[in-house]
Parts: C-alpha cells; sequence; structure tokens
DNA sequence: CATGAATGAGAATTCATTCAT
DNA sequence: TATGAATGAATTCTCATTCAT
C-alpha cells in the first residue's frame, strides 16, 4: 500500500513518459507530436506541459530514464567472469547474452534514435553513449584485466580487447539492424553462431601462449 | 572545350544535388526545408522542383550518389592484397585506409543520416547499407579465400572473416562517431594505431598454424 | 434548455459548415480557400482542421449535407398526387412548386458546383445526383403509376413519364440558369406559366382516350 | 498550296488552341496550367504568351471557338423539317440527331465547363449558352411555326413549343450526363429510344385536331 | 485542473507571369 | 524568337505553445 501510493499526478507523468518514449522510438523526435503524445498517454496537453516544460525537456529526460536499462546486464558481466572455473564456456556464454541484449528492439530504436538526432542533442546523444555503451566496455575492461593476472588470457590493453571483444560479436549485426530495421532477418541461431564465432576468434586472438604464466 | 561543357541547366543541377547534400547531411531531412535549399544553390525553388520532383527524389538521388564514393576503396581492396608478397604489411596498410575512409565526415554523417530516417526510408536505408558497406565486405571476403587457397590464411568462412577483420578495425572509432560527432577526439595517429591493432587481432587469429598448407 | 444546449463545440462545427456552403457555393471548390472559411466562420484554421480532416471531406460533408434538403418536396408529391380528386389542380400546382424548389439559388448553385467539380469528385456528384434529382424522379413515378391504375393517366412507363413531368417544366428555366446566374430574368409569374405550359403539355400527351378505363 | 499556307506562327497559334482546348475541357479553367498548356502545344510558355496576353483571354478565344460547332446541327433542322412530307418520320430522324450531337463528349465537357465556370466567366457563360444551346431553339422555332400554318402541327408558341421538343428529347440524359460523366451508361440505341420516346409525346400533345385546318 | 480553441509560424508544393539569354 | 530561370504569392496542412472556460 505504500509502496504502489503514487498519485493520480505521479501516474498521470509516467503515462506521458510512457506514451513519449513509444512514439519517440517509433517516429523520432520530429516524426513526434506533442497532440499525438497526449491523445496516446490519455491525457490533456496541458497536462503534457505541466509535467514537462517543453518537447526538448520531455525528450531529455524519456532517454535519460531509457538508457538505465543496461544495469541488469553490467552485473552480469561481472558475475559470469568473476571467478571463472570455465573462461571458454563462460565468455560464450557471455557473448550471446551481450548480443541478445543489444539486439533488442528497444536498445536498437534507442540507438537509432539517438544517432538520427546527435546534430541536434550533442550532449544527449553523448549522455546516452556514455551511460549505455561504453559503460558496458569500462565494466568488461577491468574482468578482462583479471582474467589476465589469473593467467587465463593475455591482454596487454584490456579496454582495447574489451573492445575487440564487443565488436567481434556485435559488429555485423548491430550495424546491418542500424540500416535495415529491427527485424535483421537473422534468427535467434543465427545471432548464438555470430556470438560463438566473435568469442571463438577473440580467445584465438587473446589465449596466453602457455596458459597460466601471464603475472 | 569539350570536357568542361556542362550548360547552365546541368551547372545548376549539380549546384543544387550539392546544397542538398550539405544541408540533408548536416541537419536531416526533416531538418532541411527546400527553402533553404534553394537559397544555398542560390536558385529558385521553381527550378530545384523542375529537377527534382519533390523532396523525396532528391533524398533520394543525394543518398545514392553519395553511396557511389565507395568505388575507389573497393578498388583499392582488390589492389592490395590481390598479389600481395608481404601479407601482414599489406593487411595493415589496408586496415588503416579502410578506417580512414569509413571515418571521413561525409561518410559519417551519411550513415547518421539513414540511421535516423531508416524508419521513413527503409529501402533508402536498405539500399544505401548494401552499396556501401555491404558491398566492401562481400568485395573482402573473395579476398581473404584467395590468401587462403595461397595458404597465407585459414579463414574457413570467408564472409565471416571479413566481418571480423572490418569491425575489429572501425568498430571502436565508428560507433563512438555516431553518438558523439565528427570529431571523436582521436587523431589520425590513434586511428592508425586501431587500425593496427585490430589486424594484430585478425591476424592472430586467422594466421594459419603451419603456413602454407591449407590446401 | 434541452433542446437548445448545443455545445461550443457543436456550435462552432455547425458554423464552420455555413461559412464552407456559402463559399463553396458562391466560389467554387478552388475557388474556395481554407483560410477564407476559417475566416468566415470566425474560427481558427485548426479548429477546422480538428473538425473536417481535409478540405476533401469538408467538401464533401457540406454536399451531402444539402443533399438531404430534398425531403420536404419529396413529401410533397405524395401528399399532393396520391389522393387527389382534381388531377388537373393539382398537378398544376405541384409542377409549380417543383420549379420553384428547383430554381432556389441554393439548388441551383448546387448543381453548377457539382457538375463542374464532377471530373475531380465524380462519386460526389452521382452520389448527389441520386440523391437530389433523381430521387424526385423515382418517388414520382410510382404515384404516376398509381394514377395510371385509378384510370386519370395513360402512362405506360412511369418512369419516363415522371421524366417527361420533370424536364417539361424544368428544362428551359433549369437550363438557361446553370449558364447565366441565379437571376435569370424569369419572374415569378414567368415560372408559374411556364410550369402551367409544360403540365398542359404533359397531360395532353398523358391523358387517357376515355376517362376511367385503363385496368 | 494557298489554301494549306499557314506559316510557323499560325500553326502554333492553332496547336495552343487545340491543347488548351483538350486540357480545359478535361481538366477546368483552374485545373489547367499554362505549363501543361505549353507542354502539350510543343511550344514554350513565351509563346504561349505572345499569342495569347493571359490566361483568361485564351480560355475566352478557346470556348468561343468551339461553341461554333453547332453549324452543322442547325442546318441539319432546317434541311429535315422544311418541305417535310412525312412529318412524324421526319421529327424522329431530328430528334436522334439532336440527342446525338448534345451527347458528344466534347458538347457535354464544354457545358460542364462553363457551367462550373459560370461564376468567375459569367458574360462568357451567357455568350456560350446563346450561340450554342440557345441557337439551335430560335433555329427550331420558325420551323415548328411553319409547320402549323401548313397544318401539320397546332403550336400556338412556337418558340415555348420548341423548348418541349428540346428538352422531352435532351432532358434525362443530358442531365446525367452533367452530373455521371461522359459515360452515362446509355447504349446508342437507349438514346435513339429515348428521343423517340420524347418525339412521340410532342406529338401526342401538339398533333392538331383535325389534321390541315390551322390556318 | 483539464478541455477545446487560438496563435503564429513554417513547410511542401504549385502557379501565373516576367526576365534574361 | 524561344528557352530556362526567377519572382512572388497562394494554398493545404501541421506544429509547438498558450489562453480561456
Amino acid at each position: 500500500m505504500i509502496v504502489t501510493e503514487e498519485g493520480r499526478s505521479a501516474r498521470k507523468r509516467r503515462s506521458i513518459m510512457e506514451a513519449a518514449a513509444t512514439l519517440f522510438l517509433r517516429s523520432g523526435y520530429q516524426g513526434t507530436s506533442m497532440d499525438e503524445i497526449a491523445a496516446l498517454a490519455a491525457v490533456s496537453k496541458q497536462t503534457v506541459y505541466k509535467n514537462f516544460a517543453d518537447k526538448e525537456r520531455l525528450f531529455h529526460d524519456i532517454i535519460m530514464g531509457v538508457a538505465g536499462t543496461v544495469e541488469d546486464f553490467l552485473r552480469s558481466v561481472g558475475d559470469t567472469l568473476r571467478d571463472t572455473e570455465d573462461l571458454e564456456t563462460d565468455l560464450h556464454t557471455l557473448g550471446r547474452q551481450y548480443l541478445q541484449v543489444v539486439m533488442r528492439p528497444q536498445v536498437l530504436q534507442m540507438r537509432r534514435l539517438l544517432i538520427g538526432e546527435s546534430a541536434r542533442f550533442p550532449e544527449l546523444a553523448r549522455a546516452y553513449y556514455e551511460k549505455a555503451p561504453e559503460r558496458v566496455l569500462t565494466a568488461l575492461a577491468p574482468e578482462l584485466s583479471r582474467l589476465h593476472d589469473r593467467g587465463l588470457l593475455a591482454v596487454a590493453d584490456p579496454d582495447l580487447a574489451a573492445r575487440h571483444f564487443a565488436f567481434l560479436i556485435l559488429g555485423t549485426p548491430l550495424d546491418k539492424a542500424m540500416f535495415v530495421g529491427d527485424d535483421t532477418g537473422f534468427t535467434a541461431e543465427d545471432l548464438d553462431r555470430m556470438a560463438d564465432e566473435g568469442v571463438r576468434v577473440f580467445l584465438a586472438a587473446y589465449r596466453p601462449a602457455e596458459p597460466g604464466s601471464n603475472s
């Protein structure tokens, strides 16, 4: 009762944000009108303006709200690699997860939206970039570093290695998805295979010459 | 006299296309008005409409025109790898070139533009994707296949290898550039180093176990 | 209180329709701008567009609204002829009424409007034709048929007879009005006389040879 | 050689008039642009303006040019009725001809065009009305008068009788054609039958009680 | 506070007419 | 003299934002 207590006002605010998120992601910034947002949120335009000074601020708040979604995957990165006993298996698992997360329609749409609006909202695009895609890399790098210390990988530059890991896996489907839409034609199995191949190449390149002697 | 003969008409048409390209790339499709294009081209709106049926067609023609620019690099791919005598050196050269080409502001802007408009112009985005980014990969794959046959690489799946090559090199700077603008903060040297590192990892993974015995 | 309750909204809508009707009838479809309509209705353009999706739909609604006006005369046709005891007198009365109705400026303008726009709005013109002019004929025919059965007229083909009746009366003034404007120069007496003469000719042709023996 | 000598200039003028006639009749005044006319006439816009001061004058000249086409039928009226020896047959022939002439697409389109533009070009519409439809009636009336004198018809008011003749025949198909387009769905046989029925009614009403004794 | 209307402007597109080459 | 371009305005429609009820 205490937790779900939200108040009409807060409920409306959330419904506006949901409507705006849906529409902005689907139709872009210019392609979405305040009228549509109000209509989809089932509130009056006045209410929209009461809650958000103008269209730009609404957009801003939406984006920053949605950007927080990576959290789950970030935790997964640490959990999976921290004390791995079977690096190869765990890396494959992580790779598949990574790709699945990034290929979710919502993520793809958000990327397209911000890339398309990066000229109009430069700070916003940069903020998103740092809060989402970049964050994964900065979370991955220290884990790779740890693995190096444990002698399981040979990574001279952990940040660079993290990026290689990321783009070996994501590069192809993500780039394609940016242009051709959410449905790239890749099946779930295709994606898993691509992730696996990326991980395989990563390991081929980053496996230590003689296991267990990096320190 | 023959070569430079162009005619008022053709000159105007070109000036319109240049103006439109500049503005579309800078401000996007919706962010560019036909008035602005006519003004920048120093031409009346009528003349714009005489040359291009409507805004969509103008946009289309611009995009497809720019997309044809990859040709040069495509030739370079074949020229560099076809009869290489020093694969490592030539791959590094190619990698650097590749990254430089893709990081040119015009290319970055075009990518952002089409990614941002991919919902409004799905076929156009796809057409561009196939005509530009994808085309490089389909040109690279057979070359890798040749190198495999010559025993210089061990590529079971040339297409996949081409993609790994591409994204090991391009991934990081390209993804960042999409969000943060043409100026990523990377110097030319940074980019060369990134290309080099990508090629190094590629070779570490795809170098044959015993050189010269793949067939 | 209940009857006159209409609401701002409905009032505005009506005022738009009246303004649009006036202007469309006076200046035609292309000759009337949405700006003019809004101005005459003392309403913002937005309000016009909120009530009517676009100019075409507004036009359509106006036309179909006006077309419903024939109803009164349709009733009159039945009332006058159904149980007539003095056919000649009643036919003359009906003929005069008919001509008066059709020569009302609003009707004449509507005819001109739709005839002029019949290329642009073929279905609308046809719909109007069937809903208004044609409808009178299909109401008249069965009455003539009844009169035939009662032995008061000799009409082998009631539909054809209805058309003869109509155009003997309307033909001249209606055709002239189409071209020369609402004011044909005919006085009310002229019109009555024309109607009378038409009815006279109709009766001369359709009176049974020997009254009272058609069945 | 003398007859066909026309000169480039006159040829162009005629080609402009033909193009304009085609387009005005098909698309109306406002629906036809000077660009289209120039294009269809295969001359430059300048040439159009050289020959016709402006669009209005061009329209005017076209209409008055086309209006002259009734001449043939006018002669036919006199030829057929002047010394008829079988009035019934000849009237039927004339009725059919009349209807055929009026139902020609060009005539129908001209009527629609001028009716639609009668507010914009009142004198022109009136002029056409007097030059074409009215002219037939004023040609027909004296012939009917002659027939009355010969005792073949009983027409007290020849002008009125002419109008009755006209609209008994033309009324239905002409009125329908105004609204539903050139193709009314009536076959040539339908039209002949309609004409015949109109003539039949006309004769029923206007045949003298005792043939041969009107004077 | 919430609904409908108003404002004021901007964009795409078209047109009649006139210059300039 | 004829072609393409320019002018200048009009028209339909949409939008973000603000008032009034």
